[in-house]
DNA sequence: AACGCGTGGAG
DNA sequence: TCTCCAAGCGT
């Protein structure tokens, strides 16, 4: 009777997605790079940051001594920023550590900042055709069905648990495996709706013989999703250039070139999305607010002109309402003195600007209004 | 252990 | 429009 791996294995020879991009090697650098990209992402937005990357950063040593600026300018738009930041500090320990090679045990690879158990487990068995399993978001859902497992799959003991089979699952011939449990999960046995009729594993699926196909796994439950409101500022000077400040690494766009950002201090959303003459619950008038902001911050002496329509972002963990306002400087001079406070804000030509590493909302904005 | 961290596609 | 969630990891 043949086994779940082998069904696996055969679906997957005659079912798989054997054109992508970083199935046909077996450098480790490629086979990284694609983890770390396709960590949380979905095969089609990863594809093209890919080759993109690989082209500009070709190998450990270029993407450890390349600009900061260059690598997250390579990843933006893709998200979940500190994979960028680690995957550089990755490539940075690897040739002062590892002598310019991906390391070939878990300990020493699980050591590399930006790759956990999963991502460690599947280059070491593609690069090094190790036996060593992998336990992703495709994997864990094949496992959970076919096994009926009713409990929390997010919960550390099914975790374990879910471990346990997927190294008991996993044959000699690991790398060809793991990539057919990824491609079942995504062809095959869907999130939801999973395509049972044409499932290999039928017969040997817990969930499809109890009915629960559909049911399994077990719903998550959804944090509460807060709102929360900002002004983002598009100064101009007098050439049309626009001011943009280096986000630290660590938070939301961490390390990103990204429009001033003024928080709304002690006023709701409802303030937010008043009229263009609001004030502000401080009392102080934003256009006021605003100046003040940009003289103390950034020396600069500024106008405002307008403010756009209330625009709406959606994270995972929360929803970015927010307004641009437009506004210009008047002399096109940074007072002096202030100017070695300022490490984090420069002047950008759009077509410069758009070249940088942008938060996806920043990047509309420049594009719209060019 | 629970939360922070982006974005886009599907239904 | 809204909901779900995708090749996880760091703290």
């Amino acid at each position: 009777m043949m086994q779940i791996a082998d069904l696996l294995l055969a679906w997957y020879g005659e079912n798989g997605r054997h054109d992508l991009p970083w199935r046909h090697t077996r450098d480790s650098y490629r086979l990284w790079l694609a983890e770390i990209m396709l960590q949380q992402t979905q095969v089609e937005s990863a594809k093209p940051y890919y080759q993109r990357f690989l082209d500009a950063l070709p190998n450990w040593e270029a993407l450890a001594v390349a600009p900061q600026d260059q690598v997250l300018a390579l990843w933006s738009g893709l998200g979940y920023y500190a994979r960028a930041r680690n995957a550089q500090r990755a490539a940075q320990k690897i040739m002062t550590d590892f002598a310019g090679e991906f390391p070939d045990t878990p300990e020493s690879a699980e050591s590399l900042p930006g790759v956990g158990r999963s991502t460690a487990a599947a280059v070491l068995a593609s690069a090094f055709a190790q036996q060593r399993a992998i336990l992703d978001a495709n994997a864990r859902r094949v496992l959970i069905r076919t096994q009926a497992i009713r409990s929390d799959p997010k919960a550390s003991k099914t975790l374990q648990h879910l471990w346990k089979l997927a190294e008991a699952l996993t044959p000699a011939d690991a790398h060809t495996y793991n990539q057919a449990i990824q491609d079942f999960g995504a062809i095959i046995c869907l999130p939801r709706h999973p395509h049972c009729d044409a499932c290999p594993l039928q017969r040997r699926c817990l969930a499809y013989a109890g009915g629960l196909s559909e049911q399994l796994p077990l719903p998550t439950r959804k944090p509460e999703k807060p709102e929360r409101c900002v002004f983002f500022l598009q100064l101009e000077d007098h050439r049309g250039r626009i001011f943009l400040e280096k986000r630290p690494d660590s938070g939301i766009w961490g390390g990103l070139w990204c429009l001033p950002q003024l928080n709304q201090e002690g006023s709701s959303l409802p303030v937010l999305c008043d009229n263009q003459q609001q004030v502000l619950a401080d009392g102080i008038s934003l256009r006021e607010r605003v100046r003040q902001f940009c003289a103390l911050r950034h020396g600069l002496t500024v106008e405002v002109k307008a403010l756009t329509m209330l625009q709406k972002h959606v994270f995972t963990h929360f929803q970015l309402h927010f307004r641009c306002i437009l506004a210009t400087v008047q002399d096109d001079q940074i007072v002096p003195g202030v100017a070695d406070q300022i490490l984090t804000g420069r002047w950008f030509t759009r077509e410069n600007a758009l070249a940088e590493g942008l938060p996806t909302p920043v990047r509309k904005i420049l594009s719209q209004t060019s």
